[in-house]
RNA sequence: GGAGGGGUUCCCGAGUGGACAAAGGGAGCAGACUGUAAAUCUGCCGGCUUAGCCUUCGAAGGUUCGAAUCCUUCCCCCUCCA
């Protein structure tokens, strides 16, 4: 490859790389990365690391997969670090508190499920997976010491996670103290050249690069990607806040929690989680300024291409429809979720209960009847003991629609289909 | 090891013998209004077979007609000193 023409393919790589990245750091090795890998045509190795805690990929994620998937296009090799190991640890990031252990069993089928899910987004071909636990497991006493005695107690207490705990006088287990190594270890492992996260990642990241250097491995060169807000539109978006859309929702369930964000994260979201040019997003953010628009239809589009990019086109298109149905005309879903009941006679409160099994206790679900918010086949019903019969006889209801705030149900009696 | 402070319902936080299922705020849920947006107003917000009953204030015992509140022991957290 001619100098110039090199020079042109870093620029064309910098530029994909820089898209949508907080921060990159430091830059100038990067450069010099990106030179030898196209000049020895060796892919650079991007790490990046989960813990099996909580399996469910939620569109927060997609951002960091969104950029691993843009390095294999750019011909560099993904190396997906199970952190086996660290999981039993807990990442204290953005953590206000020690996050319980987890059984063997757990952590194997979270991961399972975690990869099902990653690889909607990354190439699974152009990824190594590695578990950390292949290292940490045979690591002696003597390798944790050589291993902590790199690094200071100060050092690991600046980051600010800890710090805040320590001020608010939380407690701190030691052996949280070594999750910033362990990921940092990982990195010296796997050889790796870049690592990405979270903005909030960025000491763990970093932590990566002096370790590496301690143990004679070239630093990685580490990028932090924003935090995307929830459903909530203020707090990050994470599974254990409930605020989180998750990538394998039903389609449906996606369409209409992207409708409940606030207005003010559509620009955001479509830059951040959408496969959208950032000329595309220029000129929606144009739109949505413009006096007139209604910000709402904004968000249809938007929430049809979050489904439309992991569900299809066909999809997309029938939440969409199904939205406008249910919502804008009130009229039922066509695809109620049916529950099948013993026929007989039922206390509207039972019944309702029935309908939306584990979601409600009797009293939570009596003062849902009081304020209004419980419908049988279309009308508000407010008396608990009003008697329903379900069945097949004369007198007796064949089907019978439920509806409490935004769920909605179809009873029939068993055996009718 | 010593001295002191503290543990209340999902979270924060009041409550020092009865009016306490426990103030207030937040979160959450529901209703009105709407665009499953925001703002606002209203209601609910431990459980149950709901005019009543049961369980809860770190844990276990005890005092008392009666305990979140008093006593004893234990567990946990924090601060300062060593």
């Amino acid at each position: 490859m001619s100098p110039k023409s090199k020079n042109a393919e870093i620029e064309r790589q910098l530029e994909v790389i820089r898209s949508g990245v907080e921060e990159l750091i430091p830059e100038d090795e990067l450069i010099r990365k990106l030179e030898r890998s196209i000049a020895s045509r060796t892919p650079l190795r991007i790490k990046q690391g989960f813990d099996p805690t909580a399996p469910d990929i939620h569109l927060g994620h997609t951002i960091g997969l969104r950029k691993l998937r843009q390095f294999q296009e750019l011909g560099h090799q993904v190396v997906l670090i199970v952190g086996s190991y660290t999981a039993l640890v807990g990442d204290p990031s953005g953590r206000s508190e020690t996050r319980p252990n987890l059984t063997e069993d757990a952590v194997l089928r979270n991961a399972q499920t975690y990869m099902d899910q990653f690889f909607k987004v990354v190439d699974k071909d152009r990824t190594e997976v590695r578990w950390n636990g292949e290292w940490f497991k045979t690591m002696s006493f003597v390798d944790v010491l050589r291993l902590t005695s790199r690094f200071t107690v100060a050092r690991i207490l600046e980051r600010d996670d800890f710090d805040i705990r320590f001020k608010h006088g939380e407690p701190i287990s030691v052996h949280e103290l070594l999750y910033p190594l362990m990921q940092a270890y990982d990195s010296v492992v796997i050889r790796a050249d870049v690592e990405i996260g979270a903005t909030e990642q960025k000491f763990n990241l970093l932590t990566g690069r002096d370790i590496q250097a301690a143990y004679n491995v070239e630093p990685q060169v580490i990028l932090t990607l924003p935090v995307l807000e929830g459903t909530d539109g203020v707090r990050r978006m994470s599974k254990s806040l409930g605020n989180y859309i998750g990538i394998a929702e039903p389609p449906k369930e996606i369409y209409g929690k992207v409708m409940s964000l606030p207005d003010k994260l559509i620009e955001r979201y479509f830059r951040l989680v959408t496969d959208a040019t950032s000329a595309e997003c220029d000129e929606i953010a144009r739109s949505l300024r413009q006096a007139g628009t209604n910000p709402m239809t904004v968000k249809k589009a938007l929430a049809h291409r979050i489904v439309r990019m992991y569900h299809g086109q066909a999809t997309a298109d029938f939440a969409q429809s199904e939205f406008e149905k249910q919502f804008s005309r009130r009229e039922l879903p066509s695809d109620l979720p049916t529950v099948e009941v013993d026929a007989g006679a039922f206390r509207a409160r039972d019944l309702m209960m029935r309908a939306f099994p584990n979601t409600y206790t009797g009293s939570s679900a009596g003062s849902l009847f009081k304020q209004g918010a419980v419908y049988v086949n279309g009308e508000r019903l407010t008396d608990v003991a009003k008697e329903i019969r379900v069945g097949r006889e004369p007198g007796a209801q064949a089907e019978v629609v439920i509806k409490v705030g935004r769920k909605i149900v179809r009873i029939v009696p068993k055996g009718a289909g």
